[in-house]
RNA sequence: GCGGACGUGGUGGAACUGGUAGACACACAGGACUUAAAAUCCUGAGGGGGCGACCCCGUGCGGGUUCGAGUCCCGCCGUCCGCACCA
């Protein structure tokens, strides 16, 4: 009886993958009849170090990938690096390390870190998206899209992170500050190249409607995002000229229905016309007053209702002698419809706040359903919900839905406006002021303008010499690069110094993996025809909105530029969205984080190793750099090995809900590794191989037979339900029933072959290595991880007697064995059932009404 | 405010499609082995009551449907996540 030692099995194993080349994906010619199945995990940033924190989607993606070979599939399993991106020059400003050797030797590190854990990727695919090979087709692929119109530059505000010295996208604003520098982003004007993703927003809506392995959460996510809101836009003539000489304002509604209840017009502070007023004194105090609140959204959403007439009037479409003021208001957002609105304060909680606030008339034009036109009224409480119309002329008596056709007819014939749909998502700013980024392939020149860099001059290429001694973007201020000759005249013109969102990157590695190392184009055809969709992908729920929303773009562009087929446009068939690694926090005594190995643990108290003093045990948290609750992957898998990390972070809790790192439970999944070796080892030699039929058995060899083969049933289908924790549940459980049987009988020896074979390769997706390893000690033929799934035996997997409760009235009273499948009549049920000492005394003085028998189930006494 | 997820022992969680609630694990307690400890193995355990075979209560709270509800319906309470003066 030995030991198993993760230390001398695991690297042992991983040579023996490596050696068979096991995980390569094969060509679909030497793939054959068998299906494909593309499994993905958000391939991580090279920060440095993997910990495990990182581990868990690598692990869940792993066990699908496996499983699926073991069951036949072709599968498609890659790795690489989201390699551009400000840390790289962060530590660059820093440490005086240029971006490129920083992020080079960080890969090193984390592959190295990554294959310790013993993941099933085909390497022969790896790429960095730094490296020229990937971004050089980035920027064919940019020119594509360009090409195609899907790209353009506008001058716009944009948000700026003053730390990080670089725009950021709408999405990488979080509340008012930079996702990566945590800086509030300040507001400018810039000349940025934009992706017209608005351009797709109908078709990346209704798209997400097919999307149906995907978590409801991301979906209601993404639609969420992208904001579609039908309605109108109106256009309101002005009285008298404003003074820009704009004879129109234009306002967008989702309620034209209410039209007849306007009392006012509001316009965003930054409206053209607002702006043209800002003269006035009145105006000027509003705009300043506006201005101070600053850009947080808190201190947006908590700001009063504030607003200045502008002593401008509008006639109301409907009714020539109606004339209604133009107000400037805070609330009204610039960016969203029109930047202007018409408040109808009856059906409206900010119109009619704003309303009561400065004496504006309140008209009720919808009357709820129930309540009486002649008593119905408005006090500080909008009525948003639909109903019947009235107070409003030709619309009188419409429902809301009716009332909102006919409104939107009547403008369309008066000339006045049209129906309209909004949509909250925005063009994707894709120009960052970086170095470590994709170069953008444009040229401007002074007489033509931006020009694309024509093919033969691809790729631009980073230029390495470059200082990060001062902030801002070392392409600008270096001496040569960015002087060339324009390409259509010839002058004297300058490249684009802008590089791209790091989220480009990242919108089309998809494909590429795909396409395997191709040097003259950025994607095959034919491959990503095989291969995509991605059949499973795996990753963090943060990028449910980014990173997904601009992927299912540009996969759409990369069709429609004819680049890929993928008639739905659809990368990623079904997605998984897996719960974090979770440790505890501690904090010194000088108030510093620590890391849980600076910490020594004895009866609930905590005291820091170095100095013995004591150490505050603070929340559990998502294990994180910045908080130090890290345990590092390395060192761990040096102490327990791989296989113990692994089987850690899937069991107990469900993929998708965190679950806490412990010392305790890492010494739970250390003993069960032991503890299953010991139950393979203690089979004799000299017993049958783990494939050998075990034919005709009966009594305790035929009973084990049985619980093998449930549990091959119950595995399989925990591994294909994404529910990791139960698979192990039922592998804990097997392995307490299979350690009974230490019979020496022939027929016995089979069984218990046939069934510590079947748990080697039950546990291999998760446990690889003791896999290899228990397989090795059984005698089975070639690697485990090239071995085929078992198959269950229905007729094995099945009981042939099943336990019958029995309840009286609901209540459990008894139970009664009977042959599976056995049709029992009421009567025969409730004779066998009044054998049974406690039914017995439960029916004692009632009389049964009915008797329900529920076949393999429940036997339910009715009585009284 | 809108949208989504969720609420089960000391803890993480299990329970197929409405059919024995608490599988499996962690922590705990008792025992075996040992000079002792570690490791390992065995046993126990939702709460309450009874000497006892047993009985009562129990899946956030209140109702309902049903022979039967953790599961379905209605109404609350609470937690977490996302979005938000979006017209």
């Amino acid at each position: 009886m030995t030991r198993y030692n993760p230390k001398e099995s695991e690297p042992k194993w991983r040579a023996a993958w490596a050696e068979r080349d096991v995980f390569r994906a094969l060509t679909p010619a030497q793939a054959g009849d068998a299906p494909k199945a593309y499994v993905l995990e958000m391939f991580p940033y090279p920060s440095g170090k993997i910990h495990i924190g990182h581990t868990r989607n690598y692990a869940m993606g792993d066990v699908v990938a496996r499983f699926k070979r073991m069951r036949g599939f072709n599968v498609l399993h890659p790795m690489g690096w989201d390699a551009f991106g400000m840390p790289a020059e962060n530590a660059a400003m820093k440490g005086g390390v240029h971006p490129k050797t920083w992020t080079h030797a960080n890969i090193a590190a984390m592959r190295a870190d990554l294959q310790l854990l013993g993941l099933s990727i085909d390497w022969s695919r790896e790429f960095a998206t730094c490296d020229p090979e990937y971004y050089a087709h980035q920027q064919k692929i940019f020119l594509a899209l360009w090409k195609k119109d899907l790209v353009c530059r506008k001058r716009s505000k944009v948000n700026w992170d003053p730390v990080d010295q670089t725009v950021l996208a709408n999405e990488q604003v979080i509340d008012g500050k930079g996702w990566r520098s945590g800086a509030p982003v300040e507001t400018r004007e810039l000349e940025q190249w934009f992706f017209k993703i608005t351009a797709y927003a109908d078709d990346l809506l209704s798209g997400i409607e097919t999307l149906n392995r995907w978590p409801d959460k991301v979906r209601a996510m993404q639609a969420n995002w992208i904001g579609k809101s039908r309605g109108a836009t109106i256009r309101w003539a002005l009285t008298s000229p404003a003074p820009d000489g704009a004879t129109d304002i234009d306002v967008f509604t989702t309620r034209p229905d209410t039209l007849y209840g306007a009392s006012f017009l509001a316009l965003a502070p930054d409206h053209p016309i607002t702006r043209r007023l800002a003269d006035r004194p009145e105006v000027a105090a509003f705009l300043a007053e506006t201005a101070k609140l600053g850009t947080s959204e808190e201190a947006i959403e908590k700001a009063p209702k504030l607003g200045v007439d502008l002593g401008l009037k509008v006639r109301h479409p409907f009714d020539p002698n109606w004339e209604l003021p133009v107000w400037a208001a805070n609330f009204v957002l610039s960016t969203y419809g029109a930047g202007a609105i018409f408040g109808s304060p009856a059906g409206d909680q900010r119109d009619l706040d704003f309303s009561r606030k400065y004496g504006l008339p309140v008209k009720p034009v919808v009357l709820p359903p129930g309540a009486d036109a002649a008593t119905h009224a408005i006090e500080t409480e909008a009525y948003v919900g639909p109903g019947v119309i009235y107070n409003s002329d030709f619309l009188d008596g419409l429902s809301t839905d009716d009332a909102i056709a006919a409104a939107i007819a009547k403008l369309e014939k008066l000339g006045r406006g049209e129906g309209a749909t909004t949509w909250r998502l925005r063009d994707w700013g894709v120009s960052r002021q970086r170095y470590w980024g994709c170069p953008i392939p444009a040229i401007r020149c002074g007489s033509c303008g931006v020009v694309p860099v024509p093919d033969e001059q691809l790729p631009v290429l980073l230029p390495d010499d470059v200082a990060f001694d001062q902030p801002g973007n070392p392409l600008v201020r270096h001496p040569t690069w960015k002087h060339v000759d324009c390409p259509a005249c010839g002058a004297a013109a300058e490249r684009e110094t802008d590089t791209l969102d790091t989220f480009v990157d990242s919108s089309w590695y998809q494909f590429r993996f795909a396409s395997g190392n191709l040097t003259d184009r950025p994607v095959d055809k034919d491959q990503v025809r095989y291969w995509l969709p991605v059949d499973q992908y795996v990753g963090g729920v943060e990028h449910a909105v980014l990173h997904l929303l601009y992927a299912r773009f540009i996969s759409r562009a990369l069709r429609d530029c004819d680049l890929i087929d993928l008639p739905a446009g659809e990368p990623f068939a079904g997605l998984f969205t897996q719960g974090m690694v979770t440790h505890e926090t501690y904090t010194s005594a000088a108030g510093a984080w620590l890391s849980p190995d600076e910490v020594e643990l004895n009866d609930g108290a905590a005291v820091e190793t170095a100095t013995g003093e004591s150490v505050e045990r603070g929340h559990v948290e998502k294990m994180s750099k910045s908080k130090r609750n890290v345990v590092a992957l390395d060192s761990f898998v040096a102490d327990y090995g791989a296989d113990v990390a692994r089987w850690f972070v899937l069991s107990d809790s469900p993929p998708e809900r965190d679950v806490e790192w412990t010392d305790a439970g890492v010494e739970g999944a250390w003993r069960f590794i032991q503890r299953l070796w010991s139950t393979v080892d203690a089979l004799p030699d000299g017993a049958p191989g783990p494939l050998d039929p075990v034919g005709d058995v009966g009594g305790e060899a035929l009973a084990l037979r049985k619980l093998t083969h449930k549990a091959i049933k119950a595995v399989t289908d925990g591994v294909d339900g994404f529910r990791f924790n139960v698979a192990v549940a039922h592998v804990h459980e097997f392995v307490n029933e299979i350690r009974k049987v230490d019979g020496t009988a022939p027929d016995v020896l089979a069984a218990r072959a046939e069934g510590l074979g079947v748990l080697a390769r039950l546990v291999a997706p998760f446990m690889p290595h003791l896999a290899e390893e228990c397989w090795a000690r059984l005698g089975g033929p070639g690697l485990v991880s090239e071995a085929r799934w078992p198959d269950w035996d229905r007729e094995l997997a099945a009981d042939d007697t099943v336990v019958l409760p029995i309840q009286v009235n609901g209540k459990k009273r008894g139970e009664l064995r009977a042959a599976r499948g056995a049709a029992l009549t009421a009567e025969d049920a409730e004779a066998r059932a009044r054998a049974d000492d406690g039914v017995a005394r439960a029916l004692e003085g009632l009389t049964v009404r009915k008797v329900i028998v529920v076949p393999d189930r429940i036997i339910n006494i009715v009585a009284g």
